[in-house]
DNA sequence: TCTCACTATGAGACCGGTCTCAAATAAAAA
DNA sequence: TTTTTATTTGAGACCGGTCTCATAGTGAGA
């Protein structure tokens, strides 16, 4: 059978059906699975294209079905492990539906985000998951939801688009966590986030443009409140967007003559500089400050001692948006859903009661 | 300007050109931004363009183009710190020149891979990144290279194939360190790998299929050979594939009456489930077991000691390969290339001498 | 004033599939 | 045997762009 080496490139249904001496239809009926055929014919153009080593042209299918067969998914940073692990839920769920997915880093950029929705719409994904950088303004998420094309929100979300979301319960994780803070005499509760406002200086939960941080910050100040602590607004941190920024916040932070005796940190990688920056000042943790890290990342537990963390479903996270994307793609066009998934504080031997 | 609310979709070049009172042609060149059209008409079909909210159709575009701006990436697990990384890496630099990544998880399977380059292939990517899971059977990979498409092999690739490469120089970095361990007086000293064979034993560095794991092993055996040590091969453990099995072998391994005194983690992963073993078991680090891990993840800088590590340009890894296969895809075909990036050992405090 | 080179536009083929519709053939019913 | 119905097949339009080629228009040079 030593067939001459079938050229590189290019054999179409029409060469295939040239060979199998039938027509371009039939020819296509047979290599695109669809429509009836005899079993002879069959056989014969199988034949023809295994001979001609047929490779069938995705695009050109798309191009008359008006299916891609893809999904866009917008991230922030795909080296933080949080989005690494999401995208590995999305990209399992995808690919037992037959789907791939393109993937996008928005660098946590609004402006990236809107050309890089831009670019997935225009390379016509069948739908879209993405992980909103703002969401003071959504007009490109609005956009791409008019578009036709299904939208679900990862993480982040804000309550007034009526796009499908997946988030955490982080809100009442932070009042979780801030509960037990306060029960051990914890009175000077710093939290450390990477969401930036214009001036690096918080005031309200409004000027936080990241839902799932703004939920979480809510729920702190909101039983912070309760038990009545005042102007714990004071004690927000924000703009840890690198390693670099984080150190020199946390160093601020823990040199300051009224430092904090617990700290919240936002994610693990503010979590682990803030570790390191303790370690450093010879801050010594738990006894001088209770440190909870959100996320549940490789090195927390490794630590001595280990840090206490909210684990988060990560991976569900990006399972569940992939699935009801999929949903979506088959037809469910129900009401925007809105995904809470369970967030669980692992204890570990970071926190204890205030100093005296 | 209320325009009537745009359609959902599919307006075409066709619509803005009759809009415009232009012919298709004439409208697809502005849209376009090719051939020469005068300024009057430019601006008539820019207007038209904009009141209809015209999306241009990339799919439509790479069926007569024939590129489309897309590349195929191929890698073990995205979940892994050390693909997310060289992910990033080379997503940079594919957006820099203006190309959209599809990615696809082999879970390190073979079969997997196959199909998933298959269906890149099916979907035109202008080039691909793989990094292969095996390389005994690299079959598809040279069907990939024959396919006229440009690829590119990353951190893994075999000599046999003529295809360009990028690793990093992980031969020179296991005898490195082999040497330091003999020099501090080791005799027994471990390499566990994820990598596995078919009986799940070692015998020689050919049993193993992934390139930049068996350089490593060819250096660590070369080195302990020429220290005149003997039978070095019954020391190297394969199959740690997931971290239940990492868990099972290593406290097998440390349970052991001929106890190794030190321990080569092939990567992070591995040498984050050995650090939690030890301590489980009351191995102290170093003083029973002088540790060193590939990979400079985040958390062997904050463990007690300190992990000693092989830094891999990781990032510079991902970058690398993704400029070379811009390069390629902008029509460079010199010979096939093999960028080797330079290692380094992060000396921290889990290495000393061996107890007597 | 007439030719020449050059620019701007339009008509229509083409990429590689899918899909509609009608014709041809085969099988079943009258 | 004739009519009816079901099954295969082929011809060709279509998806939304790009691109070739021919035609019309325009200013420069002779």
């Amino acid at each position: 059978m030593d067939q001459s080496p079938p050229r590189s490139s290019s054999v179409t249904v029409a060469d295939v059906a040239r060979k199998a001496g039938v027509s371009k239809a039939t020819a296509a009926r047979v290599l695109g699975g669809y429509g009836t055929v005899s079993d002879h014919v069959r056989d014969a153009v199988t034949a023809a294209a295994r001979a001609l080593d047929y490779q069938p042209n995705e695009l050109a299918r798309s191009m008359t079905t008006g299916r891609s067969g893809t999904i866009g998914v917008v991230v922030g940073d795909i080296e933080n492990p949080f989005f690494s692990l999401a995208m590995r839920g999305i990209s399992d769920v995808a690919r037992q539906a037959g789907f791939t997915v393109i993937l996008i880093n928005s660098g946590e950029d609004a402006d990236t985000e809107r050309s890089a929705i831009r670019t997935l719409l225009a390379k016509r994904v069948d739908g879209l998951i993405v992980s909103p950088a703002k969401e003071s303004d959504a007009d490109h998420l609005r956009e791409a939801a008019r578009s036709g094309r299904p939208l679900v929100l990862l993480d982040r979300g804000s309550e007034t688009l009526d796009i499908d979301t997946v988030i955490a319960d982080d809100r009442h994780a932070a009042e979780n966590i801030t509960r037990r803070f306060i029960a051990l005499g914890h009175r000077r509760i710093a939290y450390l986030t990477a969401c930036d406002t214009p001036d690096h200086r918080f005031r309200a939960p409004t000027d936080i443009n990241t839902g799932s941080v703004r939920r979480r910050i809510e729920g702190f100040l909101d039983v912070c409140q309760k038990a009545g602590l005042e102007r714990m607004e004071d004690w927000v941190h924000v703009g840890a967007v690198t390693p670099e920024h984080t150190r020199c916040i946390a160093t601020v932070i823990l040199k300051s003559s009224r430092r904090p005796t617990a700290l919240i940190a936002s994610d693990s990688v503010i979590g682990l500089e803030v570790f390191k920056v303790c370690r450093e000042l010879g801050v010594t943790i738990p006894t001088d400050l209770s440190l909870v890290s959100f996320h549940d990342a490789d090195w927390t537990s490794v630590t001595t001692p280990p840090v206490t963390v909210v684990r988060q479903p990560v991976y569900g996270l990006g399972e569940a948006a992939a699935k009801l994307l999929v949903e979506r793609l088959n037809g469910n066009s129900a009401e925007a859903t809105r995904v809470v998934l369970k967030t669980e504080v692992v204890e570990r031997a970071s926190v204890a009661a205030a100093p005296a």
